[in-house]
DNA sequence: AGCATTTTTTAATACAGATTCATATTCGAG
DNA sequence: CTCGAATATGAATCTGTATTAAAAAATGCT
């Protein structure tokens, strides 16, 4: 199954990954993720159609790959785990996710509104199940009297993922360890979300 | 002194901020620039030396501009303003700034990773400078007592400076008002800092 | 009004980068 | 080991866009 042609098509991707997020959409040039890929800029064309639909598949793998890595992360967690723990948990796998393990995530969060209409639709509905996945934790975390009534959960839930998804513009693993970053995110949300 | 002249240089960089919140550094055209502003594309070099001077100033000046503008409504507390009331108005002035008012702010914040750095340093500098600002807001709250000892407060600061850059990303003013998602703001940073 | 200066435009230049094509190389099944 | 299909390349094309140059238009001063 890993045929070389396969690792090659990999080897793209990761480089358009990794350029996509560093230029943005515009900025990506075919020649440097060629570069980055070992490869010359036409054989880009033997995997993709266009540049576009190259974007396209980074930028979905971004969204869904970070999703279902949280997803798993939180249906890892043993029966009858209480919904505030679930939501650090959610928390833990999105930072870590975001900041160790892909650029995926980087170049598709960073880029959703920079990117042309017609390449939006299948990323957004990615980011839309993932939405809804943040939604649902919040929403049991409410039935279950987790989470303070005069909370606007869906405005705290927008902020916190906006908290974490800046995280990876300021991030440094020199300056503090990303388990503090976690801690003090997984801190504010039990501060905010609970009574006293 | 607002002769024609400076008039069509300010219509010309609200155009390149517009234009560059939307699209980018690298997707930023100089010909949609003259466009919304109303003006044929050479008309820009009367102006500016080049496109990436263009560039320069817009994030300088989205940076310096919030900057002023938050710095000017702390200034403007009663003397003896409890310190968390200081950092609740500056969480109130940047959002209102990078809302409602300007889209220096957006194009800045946006592009700060994409520009080349030979673009960053000016534009860098007046962000170090809000920062410090920041710095201050907190370490006057904890001289006073306000700021629990056990919080990390540089980490919470990243992370409530993330949250704020985000809302442009998502908040809609038909979905929520904006002193709503202020309100929310606001009470996280009480609730965190604050013990109980 | 008439003239010098500032501002703006239209037309030309130059170049970078996506895409195509014809050709070469590599791969894997028999 | 060899042949047809899959994979990759170098050279050529074509388009879009920053920038320059030269000319035209507007401005404001006397």
């Amino acid at each position: 199954m890993a045929s070389k042609s396969e690792k090659t098509r990999k080897r793209i991707l990761d480089a358009a990954a990794t350029v996509l997020s560093q230029r943005g959409y515009a900025g990506m040039r075919l020649g440097e993720v060629a570069e980055v890929a070992g490869v010359q800029a036409p054989a880009i064309y033997y995997y993709f159609a266009s540049r576009d639909e190259l974007v396209e598949e980074v930028m979905w793998s971004g969204a869904h790959d970070v999703r279902i890595h949280v997803e798993e992360a939180v249906a890892a967690l043993p029966d009858g785990t209480a919904p505030l723990g679930r939501i650090m948990t959610a928390v833990d796998a999105h930072l870590r996710y975001e900041l160790e393990i892909s650029d995926y995530a980087t170049a598709s969060i960073r880029n959703a509104r920079h990117v042309p209409e017609a390449l939006r639709d299948r990323p957004a509905a990615e980011e839309s199940l993932y939405s809804h996945f943040w939604r649902d934790l919040f929403e049991a975390a409410r039935k279950e009297g987790a989470i303070r009534d005069d909370l606007d959960a869906t405005t705290f839930r927008m902020l916190l993922l906006g908290a974490m998804n800046w995280v990876v513009e300021w991030w440094r693993p020199e300056t503090r360890s990303l388990d503090e970053v976690i801690a003090v995110a997984q801190d504010m949300v039990r501060r905010t979300v609970t009574d006293s």
